[in-house]
RNA sequence: GCGCCCGUAGCUCAGCUGGAUAGAGUGCCUGGCUUCGAACCAGGAUGUCGGGAGUUCGAGUCUUCCCGGGCGCACCA
């Protein structure tokens, strides 16, 4: 990389200069010696402000030291340096360099962008999402995020599992087994409290056509006004009563509802390479199950204490807001103990980092959990959360709040349904994931370079419509003054490598996005200015070489944001 | 009340560990298709970076206090 060689003769350079004046070196401050890309090619290809912060450090001048460093910078690459302004110093690479590269990125391909910089086992945990009913839009943005963090991850060298946890236990999913059999079986109850949504009405069809009648009449007897009283009347009754038809449609209800959760995300190209259940976490009793691994271990570690007949576990201790409790008076684990289960698991897998995304109403979760993980854990592990807001869609400027008269968010099947996956996919990595995001379903369906998405897809068709009429010779010459009037797509591709990890370090996919946006517009603009088919056989074969750089970024970035490039619209 | 997130152009948003003149898109105005796809391009106008104070060569970026908006504060999952 280019980049690192001139930091390595920037910092070689600036430790002459010390050692010249007799100056002692921090590591901290060698760090700070740096280039960065250039933003215009005034600035030249690369800059370093430095000199800047070494001014203090050395009790000179920026410029008087700007001088000297620059006078050693020596490399047949580097064409001219210049320093400017305050101090700082501005780096121009020959254009035969710069051509030599784009040839050699043009070989790599489809893998030009990937690194093996970075090292280690990666579990990323995304969705989960109870199984309780399908993907709302809001699940949607979490999974669109997780895929392109996922691939931005990959991308330099780590190695990910994506995983997907199950809630298949607890209440929740009693509720949904009850409300099932309820619709099955009982012609007339308050619905007040069960799970409604039309997939519920089928799920119970099927499920009424798959098991056939009961041996019995259903009769709850009077049930309390209060509806978790109520529902959880209802739920022991089937349990204790219905015993193989509450079982079979536990199970069916579960299944059925992932298979309609794992066929959304299908849709979009979102693929987990792990499905954790929450059942398979054991229970306390059992000493080899998770659960009762996770909870020996804090305990042995003392940061528990009983009260009122409850097992807490004195999350205070790691900044907490309060305590959490583990087990509950009545001996059942509570939420919280199963998510630490979880988390005992994964740290047993072996993993470097354990990155979960949670939806920004689950930021609550974050010290707790990291309180369990950081008693848990071995050395080499930690923990880290990625939060994302929530998505608020627009339609002819009003906002949709909600899909219906329940109270349930908009389906993202019925979004995509709508407007397709892939232009969700963009839209939805487009803003800062801790940034509230307005969906504007108008923008969406729009064909015109208001929205993004097609912009960008248009610059990519751009290039392979050229690209069908004529190609690329690498044996022929090329003109590098063309190189050098596209500086943004060559200093833009040359440094591709170096954004993508920077973006995978940050985990932050909209700058993708935007990176995408730009670059597509600096082709538009150069593909109406520069005819690329044209008479003069150099010009057009340079001209081709730019076209087929954009195609191949554009192409390898498409890929990462989990977006499939179009060739024609 | 406590905690987390957010506040940048009329609107939707970028802005890298503090760095050169705060940027895109949209909307508004003006030009450009006989020519590689005009689903596009070129040009013009647009700011108290929510407000105050502080840190320093330098602050949209860091600290602190206010203001405004969202979310969360279970022996539910």
């Amino acid at each position: 990389m280019i980049l690192n060689e001139l930091n390595q003769l920037l910092k070689e350079s600036v430790a002459k200069v010390a050692t010249k004046n007799a100056l002692t070196f921090e590591q901290k401050l060698l760090e700070q010696v740096e280039f960065e890309i250039s933003a215009e090619q005034l600035r030249g290809d690369y800059a370093s402000s430095c000199c800047l912060k070494l001014a203090k450090h050395f009790n000179k001048k920026p410029v008087e030291i700007a001088e000297h460093v620059a006078a050693n910078l020596d490399d047949s690459m580097i064409s001219e340096i210049r320093i400017e302004g305050p101090g700082f110093i501005n780096v121009f690479i020959t254009p035969e360099t710069k051509g030599a590269l784009l040839k050699d990125i043009l070989t790599h391909g489809d893998s030009w962008g990937a690194t093996k910089d970075c090292t280690g086992k990666i579990l990323l945990e995304f969705v989960s999402s109870n199984p309780t009913g399908p993907l709302h839009v809001g699940h949607g943005r979490g999974a669109v995020l997780g895929m392109a963090i996922a691939n931005l991850l990959e991308n330099i060298g780590y190695e990910v599992t994506k995983e997907y946890y199950v809630n298949d236990a607890g209440r929740q999913i009693s509720i949904l087994t009850s409300s099932v059999l309820l619709n099955a079986y009982v012609e007339d109850f308050d619905p007040d409290g069960t799970y409604e949504g039309t997939y519920v009405k089928e799920l119970a069809e099927r499920f009424k056509s798959k098991f056939g009648a009961l041996d019995k009449e259903v009769d709850f007897g009077s049930l309390d006004e209060d509806k978790d009283i109520r529902l959880d009347t209802i739920s022991a009754y089937f349990k204790s009563e219905f015993k193989q038809a509450w079982e079979e449609a536990n199970e069916f209800s579960v299944s059925e509802i992932l298979n309609l959760i794992k066929k959304d995300l299908q849709k979009f190209n979102i693929v987990h390479d792990h499905w954790f259940h929450e059942s398979s976490l054991g229970v306390v009793e059992d000493d080899k199950s998770d659960l009762s691994k996770a909870l020996k271990i804090i305990k042995d570690r003392e940061h528990t204490y009983n009260k009122d007949g409850a097992e807490w576990f004195k999350t205070t201790e790691f900044g907490d807001d309060k305590d959490r409790v583990l087990l509950r008076e009545n001996g059942e684990p509570t939420y919280y103990l199963t998510d630490v289960g979880y988390h005992k698991n994964k740290i047993d897998r072996n993993f470097d980092a354990c990155i979960n995304i949670f939806g920004a109403d689950h930021h609550g979760y974050i010290p707790r959990l990291t309180a369990a993980f950081d008693v848990m854990k071995k050395d080499h592990q930690n923990i880290e959360f990625l939060l994302y807001q929530l998505v608020n869609l627009y339609e002819q400027g009003v906002k949709k709040t909600m899909s219906t008269r329940r109270g349930e968010y908009f389906s993202l099947s019925e979004l995509r349904e709508d407007l397709g996956p892939d232009v969700i996919k963009f839209f939805f990595l487009e803003k800062k994931s801790d940034h509230p995001m307005d969906f504007d379903m108008d923008l969406a369906k729009d064909e015109s370079k208001n929205n993004p998405y097609f912009y960008a897809q248009y610059a990519y068709v751009r290039c392979c419509s050229i690209l069908s009429k004529a190609t690329f010779d690498p044996n022929s010459e090329i003109d590098l003054k063309e190189i050098e009037n596209c500086f943004e797509i060559v200093s833009k591709t040359i440094n591709y490598p170096l954004v993508l990890k920077e973006y995978a370090l940050e985990r932050s996919p909209h700058s993708l996005v935007h990176f995408v946006k730009d670059f597509s517009a600096t082709f538009h603009s150069f593909y109406e200015q520069n005819p690329v088919l044209c008479e003069d056989k150099v010009t057009s074969n340079s001209r081709l070489l730019i076209t087929s750089i954009t195609k191949q970024i554009l192409k390898n970035s498409f890929k990462i944001l989990n977006v499939e490039p179009l060739e024609k619209m």
